[in-house]
DNA sequence: AGACTTCCATATTAATTGGTCCAGAAATTA
DNA sequence: TAATTTCTGGACCAATTAATATGGAAGTCT
């Protein structure tokens, strides 16, 4: 955008990228200016102002950058030329595998990037609070489109379906921090899914109206 | 215990209960000195640091207050007089009602009362995970009870449920701080059982060997 | 060229961080 | 009462926090 003018000496993008690293891995009140202007070239504090305009301005830049690469794995959700269940499958296979992959930090920014907060940055929490609900929101689309097209019966159990597939794919934050390996994490999905199946209408596998 | 001289003039432990609150809500970093000697009363830092030394002091005495108190819910896991799925009911329930209530902040302090850390407090972190690690190997120990007490099954899917549940365990943290109440967590646990059912060896409602 | 724009380095801001120290007050024990 | 013990209030500490001000260097455009 910039014509004119002496050009940037750091490559912004780059910057992004390694703030999002720090916010990713020590969350948000916990990174000082002084890591982010170090991470990104020893940059002086002018030059960061410049750019960025402040902690909190970045910190938001940086959620956008995130949601539109990492939190790509979540896009499944939002496609509707997949199944309600190939959606669901997908996501939490992408995330698990994201969460867990060691060119980055474990588990989601989104979860844990602002989970320690003091009142006076609660703006900041509440930005990845309503992304989450966005998720929830996406989550509770998924099975009741399935309900919809007639691939999941409506009852109790569907009912409260998103809502536990919800708090797995949140505490698998908590457990690819702790070390869980992308393989138990995706046996664990497998595993999770037999819960859709048992409420499916046409059941692929193992047929059976399930009730307790 | 202190026998002579003048006796503290604040309540330790209601300092601590206040303490607890404090480092349940905002976590360890972002509670300052500050916040914590006004919930006592405006105790002066010479009060605070000779009743308890330090932040991280305080902090551990903390969390064991806590272990102490609201952490009983997780009590059942090591009941070995109940039946390994009433002991990890139990805990569920507990947990999810202990969770949600309003009687104090939302969520596991144990999950998130550090999540956010800068190196510098890196052993407070450590307490915590270690802290997690124990639930983890509770949980485990009472799914391989189970198997072998002849309730569960061994296969693949009960190889992964001890995963499945501490997933689902520290994922209800997110929930509740985002406000899920107390009847949707406990919705969701009734259904996430059927995974245990599923696998028993006895089925109680659903007689089934389900596979998939 | 020369005007203009934007950058960067250094110094500095006020506020807050966790933590220390000392003098005096208040209670207990002998 | 006297000696002892332990608390409290307030001043004070160095370090760090996010953020600004200034002055000059380094570019771009006409």
């Amino acid at each position: 955008m910039a014509r004119t003018g002496r050009p940037r000496e750091f490559d912004r993008d780059r910057a992004i990228e390694a703030a999002t690293a720090l916010f990713w891995a020590q969350g948000y009140e916990p990174t000082s200016l002084t890591q982010l202007k170090a991470s990104m070239g020893n940059i002086s504090p002018a030059s960061f102002y410049a750019a960025f305009g402040s902690k909190e301005a970045l910190f938001r830049e940086v959620v956008q950058h995130y949601l539109a690469t990492y939190g790509q794995v979540m896009a499944p959700l939002w496609d509707e030329s997949l199944s309600p269940r190939e959606a669901i499958e997908r996501t939490l296979r992408g995330s698990a595998r994201m969460q867990s992959a060691r060119a980055h930090p474990a588990g989601c920014l989104v979860v844990s990037g602002a989970s320690n907060c003091s009142p006076e940055n609660e703006p900041v929490q509440t930005l990845l609070a309503a992304e989450r609900q966005r998720t929830r929101a996406g989550i509770r689309a998924c099975v009741e489109r399935a309900i919809a097209i007639g691939e999941l019966k409506a009852s109790a159990a569907t009912d409260i379906l998103p809502d536990i597939l919800t708090i797995f794919f949140h505490g698998m934050t908590c457990e690819a921090r702790d070390g869980m390996t992308s393989k138990k994490l995706d046996a664990a999905i497998t595993s999770l899914l037999t819960l859709w199946d048992v409420n499916a209408v046409k059941p692929g596998a193992g047929k059976r109206s399930q009730k307790r």
